[in-house]
DNA sequence: GCAAGGTC
């Protein structure tokens, strides 16, 4: 019979493909890894009818890349590490026996199909697969391996999947090759070259390492960016027309349509007009009321888990991914990295919902929202779709006997954010009335919540019935309690918060859903930057600020004034996105890209290399002016 | 002692 091996990118998938293919009939075999198994069973292909399947995975990606031990750190200049050959070597401590796994399985197939995630990693652990099976068996090659696309394990895609396989796209496994190499020949040059030459001025006073890389410096460079917008802030007087309206008992403070002025002279006169012109008294021009509605959130993201775990509960990104990646390893919620926030198509949502009537907590919701009729709605679809894995969601229910306090916290956020969004919408009326006072208009509105729906369950959301509006009419005529020209100063931006950070990672390409919190983690370690407390008890907040050294090498770097590009924001990092996605889309050729980035880059640091002073003295006059 | 990307 024909034998075919299937190889997923990590364990959670082989285990679900292979009881999904396998129609329950699956035996395990060990695989020599503690987390890799090997499952066996029977699928008909359509090409090649009945055969006996092997369904195995990896642990992510199988090799890693670097220099040959002539080019080591101290072997030789970092500047030659632009053109310095490069060669592949297994990854991690465990990847041999994987390895070793994929070659034995390999060698008795005569189909190999990769089942790796559908993204350009995805290609490239596929391609890495290949590579190690072709060791003992050499008929393999790009043009005989298979490859599933499948975008989540919902069971007739899977099948789908499996009967119409596709190739790998050689495109994808250019352009992730092409990153690699860009990260390695840059981070390892700018880094051995920034640790000597900062440890040769200062010595024990700077960390032992002094790193670059293409995502941890655009991280850097974004808080430093906001602490010199505070540190540089100078407060401005400005000013506005405040009134405030009397209806009965009630005082009703009305805002001014138009925005405060920074003159006080032209301010001063639009008052005196209106003043002259209507005295204490307004004008009613408008009652409206109009039905509104605040959204249910969308489905979760691990950018979004991470944001809101990071303002609800303080917690630091990594604690964040490290909380959801044992929840997903214990079963209870679904694959926490993706970028998804829509549901795939026929998602069965009301088992998953039914599963929590147990809870004593949230269980009278879950029961409500799964049997009464109108309670349930299919959850809005957000536009962002990696086509590898569904948003977070409960798989499981559990009472949190066997977590951790944080990892409880985390498992109730992602399933009141998931009852939440099985959730209608909150819904509600604003009442806005507009007032006439001289020649100016201001408006007060007053909100009354009809139906809460969603917040019921998703308690970190406040939406609340404001103070009510009396009842104004059209053409009223009203006394005003207050009427003056008020003043104020603009306030400084706040320092950047782990929230914020991640929301400008996100937005500007810098890291993926899995790495971004490393990166952070990273400029944080390397004694760049530091959280700090402001505030205290449920308003207290952790902020990044960068240390002197971290402030230091991003004012550096941006004194060099390079040619066309900065080391210290994000738009080289994006550009190489974008450059990526033109080799995906057949536009550019590897080659191509290569030299020209890695050009860019070498022009970068031989520049930054006749200039070491100016990054050094940056840092030392930083360090002076706070001592 | 270096990067960033997977995953455990």
């Amino acid at each position: 019979m024909t034998r075919v091996l299937c190889v997923a990118e990590k364990p959670s998938i082989a285990k679900s493909v292979a009881q999904t293919l396998g129609g329950g009939r699956v035996s395990l075999r060990e695989s020599g890894n503690k987390y890799v198994k090997n499952y066996d069973f029977r699928f008909e292909f359509p090409e090649w009818g009945w055969c006996d399947v092997t369904m195995t995975s990896v642990l992510g990606h199988l090799t890693s890349i670097d220099f040959p031990e002539s080019f080591a750190w101290g072997n030789c200049d970092p500047d030659r590490l632009f053109q310095a050959p490069i060669m592949t070597k297994g990854s991690g401590s465990d990847s041999a026996k994987v390895a070793t796994n994929i070659t034995n399985e390999a060698q008795r197939a005569n189909h190999l199909m990769i089942w790796t995630d559908c993204d350009r990693e995805g290609e490239y652990i596929g391609f890495e697969i290949l590579e190690q099976a072709k060791k003992k068996n050499g008929f393999f090659n790009l043009n005989n391996t298979y490859r599933a696309q499948f975008s989540h394990l919902e069971r007739s895609h899977i099948v789908r999947a499996a009967k119409n396989p596709i190739k790998l796209n050689k495109n994808a496994i250019d352009a992730v090759s092409t990153r690699m190499e860009v990260d390695l020949r840059t981070g390892a040059s700018f880094t051995r070259f920034l640790t000597e030459t900062f440890r040769a001025r200062f010595k024990d006073t700077v960390p032992k390492v002094v790193s670059y890389g293409a995502c941890q410096f655009p991280t850097l460079g974004f808080v430093v960016d906001r602490y010199k917008r505070v540190k540089s802030f100078v407060p401005e007087e400005f000013w506005y027309l405040s009134i405030e309206a009397k209806k009965g008992n009630s005082k009703v403070p009305l805002t001014w349509s138009k925005p405060s002025l920074f003159d006080r002279l032209v301010a001063l006169v639009i008052y005196q007009e209106c003043v002259q012109f209507s005295g204490n008294q307004a004008t009613v021009t408008n009652v409206s009321s109009r039905p509104t509605s605040n959204w249910a959130p969308l489905p979760l993201t691990t950018v979004e888990l991470q944001k809101c775990c990071s303002n609800i509960f303080k917690m630091g990104a990594k604690e964040t991914v490290d909380c959801a990646e044992k929840l997903y390893n214990m079963g209870f919620i679904s694959y926490p990295r993706t970028e998804t926030d829509k549901f795939p198509k026929n998602m069965d949502f009301k088992s998953l919902i039914e599963k929590h009537a147990q809870s004593s907590t949230w269980g009278e919701y879950a029961a409500a929202l799964a049997n009464e009729p109108g309670k349930f709605r299919t959850p809005r679809e957000g536009s962002h779709d990696d086509k590898a894995h569904p948003p977070i969601h409960p798989i499981c229910f559990t009472d949190g006997a066997s977590l951790n306090a944080k990892q409880k916290q985390v498992y109730e956020f992602v399933v009141r954010r998931f009852l939440a969004c099985c959730s209608k919408d909150a819904t509600g009326s604003l009442t806005t009335v507009k007032v006439r006072w001289g020649t100016e208009d201001f408006a007060a509105s007053g909100l009354n919540v009809i139906e809460t729906n969603y917040l019921d369950i998703y308690t970190y959301s406040k939406w609340e019935s404001s103070k009510k509006l009396p009842a104004f009419e059209m053409g009223e005529i009203i006394n005003l309690s207050k009427a003056e020209l008020a003043t104020g100063r603009t306030s400084p931006p706040e320092y950047l918060t782990e929230s914020e950070l991640i929301a400008l990672m996100d937005a500007n390409e810098i890291g993926t859903d899995a790495t971004i919190a490393e990166h952070i983690e990273k400029i944080l370690t390397r004694e760049y930057a530091v959280k700090v407390p402001k505030g205290t008890g449920r308003s207290k907040v952790l902020q990044i600020v960068p240390t002197e050294l971290g402030y230091g090498l991003v004012e550096g770097f941006n004194q060099i004034g390079f040619d066309r590009i900065s080391l210290t924001k994000p738009f080289l990092r994006r550009e190489l996105e974008g450059k990526l996605r033109n080799i995906v889309d057949g536009q550019k050729r590897k080659q191509e890209v290569l030299e020209e980035i890695i050009e860019l880059y070498h022009q970068a640091f031989v520049q930054t290399k006749q200039n070491k002073s100016v990054v050094l003295d940056s840092y030392r006059k930083i360090v002076e002016s706070n001592s």
